[in-house]
DNA sequence: ACCTGAACACCGTTCAAGT
DNA sequence: ACCTGAACACCGTTCAAGT
């Protein structure tokens, strides 16, 4: 067996994508790194001390990618805050069903000691702080009552992550649905209208 | 090792949450389960043909349990029924919140082939068919706003699943949040707000 | 920074044979 | 409806020794 001489972090991470995805973080397995891979099995353990890290890695990647996500759609958007808020939001849901096995790992509740993870936790913390200068945003516009931003945050994140869960995990299928972007729309559409000013509604 | 002469099914389940409220899921081993009780290591597959369909068992008794507290506390309800909507999203809330452990076990990913278990399906099924009755019968009164009650009811789940998983995820910790039975009941009421008819307003 | 090869303590599950 | 005892094909992780 050559020397892998090459970045073996990165291929080791883009091939744990892989195999989640062919067989799902239970199917992920060390052994299956490596061979897919072409080297030995402790090569490893050069850069991960352990498979729980990796996760905590992989993670991270998807925490970074939907930010890096909403980033780009919030730069597209009109200046509408209350616009702004309702797009993003949607765009959350719609970033997390589109890329079902990266929100899977970013949840994943063997990673719920989320604080020991220094690193992970302030790159999720990135998406909901964006979530929370939207919100913000309508407060300032008297948009949106007042109130806790940091509250109000994780409300609508609760939702969005709920429904994005739901949808991911089929709780939806087998009652049926309608279209994710519909029922996406509706649902943070009926938050925003609650949370708003009465001078002032969306739709 | 003597024979068990009992209900060993049902000593398996019990046990079964034992080891999972001292270990988590990632604990659970049949090995384990079969020492605790005392009990010959494939004795266990007499009642379950595998691990899965244990864990398929105990998700349904978590949704059982959930149904009947909520069927409980319903009954003790003033008759208006946008506060019966209301003060049963925020007991839903609390009940997985106060039941981590059911709760982590009843959406645990491994199980997301939902369909597959029949029984499993129904019995999750009855806490979605129990919101949608309260939002039909606000509907009925017109403190709702007209709309498919699937989509509502589907609505309000999500806002109920995403905060009760991110608060037992311990998502909300290291940025600190309000006492769960406040950010339940201001989640709760934002939403409702948001789908109630603007005659009649809540809070 | 990788390699080989072997090992350890674990898994879920199955089998043959008993009571 | 249980038991024993052994086995199979897997895990994550570690170690000693090499290049």
């Amino acid at each position: 067996m050559p020397y892998h001489h090459g970045d073996l972090r990165q291929a080791i991470i883009e091939t744990a994508w892989q195999i989640i995805s062919d067989s799902g973080i239970e199917g992920l397995t060390m052994r299956e790194i490596a061979t897919r891979i072409g080297v030995s099995r402790n090569a490893f353990y050069r850069h991960f001390t352990n498979k729980e890290l990796l996760l905590a890695a992989l993670a991270e990647e998807g925490f970074q990618s939907l930010f890096m996500h909403l980033k780009e759609v919030a730069a597209q958007l009109p200046p509408d805050s209350l616009a702004r808020l309702q797009e993003s939001c949607v765009a959350y849901i719609l970033h997390a069903v589109n890329h079902p096995v990266h929100y899977r790992v970013m949840f994943d509740s063997s990673l719920s000691n989320r604080k020991i993870y220094e690193s992970l936790y302030e790159t999720a913390r990135q998406n909901l702080d964006l979530l929370m200068n939207l919100i913000t945003d309508c407060q300032k516009n008297q948009l949106i009552r007042p109130g806790d931003p940091k509250e109000l945050a994780q409300i609508h994140w609760s939702l969005l992550h709920g429904l994005s869960m739901l949808y991911i995990d089929n709780q939806f299928i087998a009652m049926g649905c309608a279209p994710i972007a519909e029922l996406a729309n509706s649902a943070v559409g009926a938050l925003i209208e609650g949370v708003a000013t009465d001078d002032k509604t969306i739709l």
